[in-house]
RNA sequence: GCCGGAAUGGCGGAAUUGGCAGACGCACAGGACUUAAAAUCCUGCGGUCUUUAUCGAUCGUGCCGGUUCGAUUCCGGCUUCCGGCACCA
């Protein structure tokens, strides 16, 4: 065996090795478990990062883990290929994005299979591909005929850079989450889906989500922002139509001093067109449109707003409050109008506050340091009520019950449920990217596609100019359609799909990727759904991960797949840093894999992405780390190699193993400890690091119990093998050599995962501990599972606890099995 | 502002069920091998005090308090940092 761990060598051999037999392909095998473990395919922008290499190392670790565990193991690998970045490529360097994307697509499936990663390669898919956006737009006409596609002319946000219109859930802080431009408002016709219909089902789910990072799921119920509360109708003086607004505190409704509209709310022309209020009206909407939406959500911004001339009527005591316009309320919540409680809302206390109305309280604090009478702040605190009527000196808690009863009594309100979640606006004005399937007939409206017709292709005789229409429009073929139902000349839709789209159903697609007749066989992804395991980075944690439920819905509603949820367990893993902040071009501190990979290898690169931090936790890269992992490897490979050189004895291995003197045991011990520790560490808690330190503990055992005088050669020889066997889920390559200079010709892989033997972990004697008072005094050796009398009497024998306690009363002895004896004295 | 999460040596981190705090690694220091260097191997490595050294004493898991024989772990109250949401009525 060379005795030099020539690491490229040996990456290249088995890497070819594994390409030439197909090692991973993986097929529906009714007779074993079966396994998904999937990362979150990357987006080809031709350059692979150390977060990818985080990302599937840690899925590699698992899909490795869980085939030597006998399960029918389905790990896939595929490209997010359609998105910006292409087409503004095309812009720049005149390059057509499917040319682009391909190129990418080869360059980063290089890198990839540089890591050594056990991909079913024959899965592969990229979002691009006619084969796979046929049937996006097949999901999409199968939304649109259950009645969740619609289009809607709305205020949208638009990004100025991008050029097209964008998701609420794509614009962070005011800001295109792609490019951080300031997003603008525009009023255009787009297309909808209807996750809202979804709200319900996506928050109530997420308790069954056992397997997700409590984080997430906040996070996500923190976007669906559900808030239950009522619908209150008020009069308006002198006017046919009642003021409807939503609230969550019905107990306050005493205490309503005013009302606000949004400026954009219907009522406010109706109400103020040819009165002496107009101008002023005008004036304030006018002021506030020029606003950004991150100046107009400010909340240290000072309250403004304007009385528009008209009054409401409070029902529940006839009481006339004026009404104002301003712009902290929000026409896309609610209905656009509020009832002002200043004594309640902190909002509403400012804006009175500075427009001098009246504050009156209705709930009374508990706290003598409040005088509700004069209040500093809005009190927001529960409470007995006052200043209600027949509802004086109820809890308000009950009083939200009972006034909301009286309100639908009366037939004034109702009970209602209020979220954050908008529908999804799916539609940008871009190229690359999924048409949609969409036809405008002027007899018919919107119709879809036949579906036989599918896909609607990409035309190729485009124009990319960047300008803020889809280059689709400078197609000379594109636009013309036959409408399907009445065969009028139609056009259509030139807008394309968002690529969260394409994303939210991949993972089904894999389980039968090559399917020309159907999106996927319902025999193969019930076999293989849902995803066991999926990993991904945090930044996910709203957008795609929300979205890849929604669809998972709709599909099961469709009766296409047996699982709402898609996604069993989530990894979310932390991010990779340098020098405690992100890696970044503009820091320079920018850690490239293909470097590291060059100089140490891909199983050095993975074993210290692995064993340096939890995979949930931030990762700081260390270059003296990374040589930490690169010595490590070079010790095992030594370890093997001084072995099999040196001190195997191929008549002595025929013996059985025996376990005897001390030493045995200790080696015994250790690589049982370290065979369990990896087992649950690798295969259950997915806590990489600590699997890894206890390998290196075995390894070290291995090195002291090689130097001694005489080996037990069976049990050396099971030590070493079963080292490379539970080493190998995380360096790969390196084991496999390893395992065939041991004589092997099967590949790791295919071997079954060592058990180990819990009797061996039983030692015969252990170390227990004596404290006094909780202090610990001293260590005693006894004999396994001793008794507490045993315990007890032992640590009163002890000579050195015998003179601590001698002039003390003992009060209690608390003695823990197999742990320890505490001695409480005076 | 609201909602989550975190805080342990010089550093990354460990302690899975309330039971020896600091596993494993990095860095550092000393030694062995070598003409020398690299590589490798061995030893030490939380603070303070004490001792020639051993042995030992004592403090120590962000801060304050509580429960307990015993708390990094449980409870209450803070501080700081990270993340999410945010005039959402």
């Amino acid at each position: 065996m060379q005795e030099k761990y020539n690491f490229s060598g040996i990456e290249k051999k088995w890497q070819k090795i594994w390409e030439d037999e197909k090692a991973f392909k993986t097929e529906v095998d009714e007779s074993k478990e079966k396994y998904y473990v999937l990362e979150m395919f990357p987006y080809p922008s031709g350059k692979l990062h150390m977060g990818h290499v985080r990302n599937y190392s840690i899925g590699d670790v698992i899909a490795r883990f869980k085939a030597m565990n006998g399960f029918n193991v389905l790990h896939p690998m595929g490209w997010d290929s359609f998105g910006l970045p292409a087409e503004n490529a095309a812009i720049k360097n005149d390059i057509h994005p499917d040319i682009w994307t391909t190129e990418n697509i080869a360059e980063m499936k290089r890198q990839l299979n540089l890591l050594g990663l056990s991909y079913d390669w024959d899965r592969e898919l990229a979002t691009c591909k006619e084969d796979y956006y046929k049937w996006m737009q097949w999901i999409f006409i199968q939304f649109y005929k259950k009645g969740l596609a619609y289009k809607k002319e709305n205020p949208v946000n638009w990004c100025p850079s991008c050029k097209t219109v964008l998701a609420n859930e794509q614009v962070v802080d005011g800001c295109c989450e792609r490019c951080e431009t300031e997003v603008e408002k525009k009023n255009l016709s787009q297309w909808y889906f209807k996750i809202t219909d979804y709200a319900d089902r996506l928050l109530d789910n997420l308790d069954e989500l056992d397997g997700w990072p409590h984080k997430v799921k906040v996070m996500q119920q923190n976007w669906i922002g559900k808030s239950k509360g009522a619908e209150v109708e008020f009069r308006i003086e002198d006017f046919y139509k009642r003021l409807k607004v939503f609230t969550t505190r019905p107990d306050t409704l005493f205490g309503v001093t005013y009302m606000v509209l949004s400026p954009e709310h219907p009522y406010v022309k109706l109400l103020t067109k040819g009165t002496e209020c107009e101008e002023k009206v005008n004036e304030y909407i006018s002021k506030i449109s020029h606003l950004t939406d991150i100046e107009r959500s400010s909340t240290t911004k000072e309250k403004t707003g304007v009385f528009i001339g008209a009054y409401a009527i409070n029902p529940v005591n006839d009481k006339k409050v004026p009404i104002y316009i301003s712009d902290y309320v929000m026409m896309d919540y609610g209905t656009g109008a509020i009832m002002a409680v200043p004594a309640h809302d902190e909002r509403d206390f400012e804006f009175a506050k500075k427009f001098d109305l009246d504050i009156i309280p209705v709930v009374d604090s508990k706290d003598p340091e409040i005088d509700v009478n004069d209040l500093k702040e809005a009190f927001v605190a529960e409470g007995d009520m006052i200043n209600s009527g027949k509802y004086d000196g109820m809890n308000n808690r009950d009083a939200i019950a009972e006034i909301t009863k009286e309100l639908i009594e009366k037939e004034i309100g109702k009970e209602t449920t209020n979220y954050k979640l908008r529908d999804w606006l799916i539609s940008r004005q871009r190229y690359w990217g999924t048409p949609i399937p969409m036809i405008y007939c002027r007899k018919c409206g919107w119709v879809p596609e036949e579906e036989k017709n599918l896909p609607v292709v990409l035309p190729t005789d485009v124009e990319f100019k960047g300008k803020g229409e889809s280059p689709l429009k400078t197609s000379k073929t594109f636009a013309k359609a036959i409408c399907p139902i009445c065969g009028l000349e139609s056009t259509r839709e030139m807008d394309t799909m968002d690529t969260f789209l394409d994303s939210s159903w991949y993972f089904l697609r894999y389980c039968d990727p090559k399917n020309q007749d159907e999106i996927f066989s319902t025999e193969k992804v019930n076999y293989w759904m849902n995803v066991d395991q999926y990993i991904g980075g945090v930044e996910h944690a709203i957008l795609h991960l929300m979205y890849a439920r929604f669809f998972e819905m709709v599909l099961y509603d469709l009766g296409l797949v047996k699982y709402e949820e898609p996604f069993k367990n989530l990894l979310t893993q932390g991010m990779v840093n340098k020098d405690g902040r992100k890696m970044s071009k503009s820091l320079g501190n920018v850690v490239s894999p293909e470097e590291i990979l060059s100089k140490f290898g891909a199983d050095t690169a993975r074993m210290f992405i692995l064993f340096a931090a939890p995979p949930e936790k931030e990762l700081d890269w260390s270059d003296q780390g990374v040589e930490g992992s690169y010595r490590f490897l070079n010790r095992v490979y030594r370890l093997v190699c001084e072995y099999v050189n040196e001190i195997r004895n191929e008549d002595k291995l025929k013996e059985e193993i025996i376990v005897n003197s001390a030493d045995d045991k200790e080696l015994n011990y250790a690589l049982n400890a370290t065979v369990k520790k990896v087992t649950e560490d690798a295969g259950g808690r997915f806590q990489f690091n600590t699997a890894i330190s206890s390998i290196m503990e075995l390894v070290n055992e291995l090195y002291r119990y090689k130097e001694l005088d005489s080996i037990n050669m069976p049990l050396f020889d099971k030590a070493i093998s079963d080292l490379v066997i539970v080493l190998s889920p995380f360096v790969p390559h390196i084991c496999e050599e390893l395992w065939e200079n041991l004589g092997h010709e099967n590949r790791l892989f295919n071997v079954s995962w060592p058990t180990y033997d819990e009797k061996a972990l039983v030692r015969d004697t252990i170390e227990i501990v004596v404290q006094i008072n909780g202090k610990v005094k001293e260590k005693m050796v006894i004999e396994n599972n001793s008794n507490k009398e045993v315990m007890e009497k032992t640590a009163l024998e002890n000579d050195k606890i015998k003179s601590l306690i001698e002039d003390k009363n003992v009060i209690k002895i608390i003695a823990v099995p197999n742990k320890l004896v505490n001695i409480v004295v005076k």
